[in-house]
DNA sequence: CTAATAGTTGACTAAATCACTCGGGTATGG
DNA sequence: CCATACCCGAGTGATTTAGTCAACTATTAG
């Protein structure tokens, strides 16, 4: 699997839509201020999410996005796998092939890891993840902070380079 | 985690020296040999693994590795950790404070999806692998081939790039 | 003693990827 | 028509990956 802050920041921009889905639709920029994210950043993902038929758009003012199926049917696996392509830990990708042309002392393994990764992942959707009190929690502090109009491209970032792929 | 080529060869490598732990120590060369990876890269990868204190080294004609635990002691997680450090999925590292100072929207998700790869990997040891019919198999296999006495630096590399990390 | 073996170390590199940004589009409601 | 918001592709610097290379040092067989 390939886990990066890409596919993580998807689920995170996913599970905000799915908080706010009162509204019609959210617009990305409303997302990108709450969750400190770039703009610019966030249009790309959604692009992506969008050729995969997760979500749905709406142009012009007052539109934006929406979840384009119930929140119980977007699992985090799907959304992960949007982004980043495959969710696959073995180094021949399926194919048994890394040693010589030949399966490697150690496919099974690397296999069987990104079943379980993939199980738990598919597991949850973004319906669960709403209802858990931690995330609800982190709404409620979002929520009483005032919402700055952050404009395009001045949104603070964090620099820091960490990856979590499981390829 | 970061799961990444490198962690994949080191538990490839170090599965290959559980199998002919028979031997009194093996050397570098004859894994490089038998699992197609570069002399030189095995070189550093069991430097790290020595400093972790997973093998044992002897020095000079007819020297090489074996393992400084028993094979049942030593978890693939393990080896995945000395190799690449972290096996934290989250983006903070466990500090909870990617967004803003505080706890992201999906900081929990990400750490018990940690958890999980965590405890899947530190419950498989050597011994276990060993023990796997689809090990044996591919050992098998191996051990018909003919030695080709590889001279460092002329082993074939495949030139994928794929990573498999949950940082 | 000496040559061959084998581990030890550190610096170095090309290629790939990541995490964005930039600049322009296009639809649409008021 | 104009402000809003989605749409799209190209480009970029920093970082990491997956190695290589060269020069040791320790040990032992002969
Ligand atoms: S053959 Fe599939 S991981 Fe090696
Ligand atoms: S705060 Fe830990 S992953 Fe965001």
């Amino acid at each position: 699997m390939k886990l990066t802050t890409k596919g993580r920041y998807a689920v995170t921009a996913m599970l905000d839509l799915a908080v706010h889905q009162h509204h019609d639709t959210v617009a990305l920029a409303d997302i990108a201020a709450r969750q400190g994210i770039s703009l610019s950043y966030l249009e790309q993902l959604f692009a992506k999410l969008r050729r995969r038929g997760l979500v749905a758009s709406v142009r012009g003012p007052g539109g934006g996005y929406s979840l384009a199926l119930p929140a119980a049917q977007i699992s985090v696996a799907q959304i992960v796998m949007a982004i980043n392509e495959n969710i696959d830990a073995t180094r021949c990708g399926g194919e048994k092939n890394c040693h010589g042309e030949e399966r490697c002392l150690t496919h099974q393994l690397w296999s069987e890891l990104s079943r379980r990764i993939y199980e738990f992942l598919d597991g949850i959707t973004l319906a669960t993840l709403v209802t858990e009190p931690e995330v609800q929690e982190v709404v409620l502090r979002q929520a009483k902070r005032p919402k700055l109009g952050v404009p395009r491209n001045e949104i603070a970032h964090g620099s820091s380079y960490e990856k979590a792929d499981l390829s």
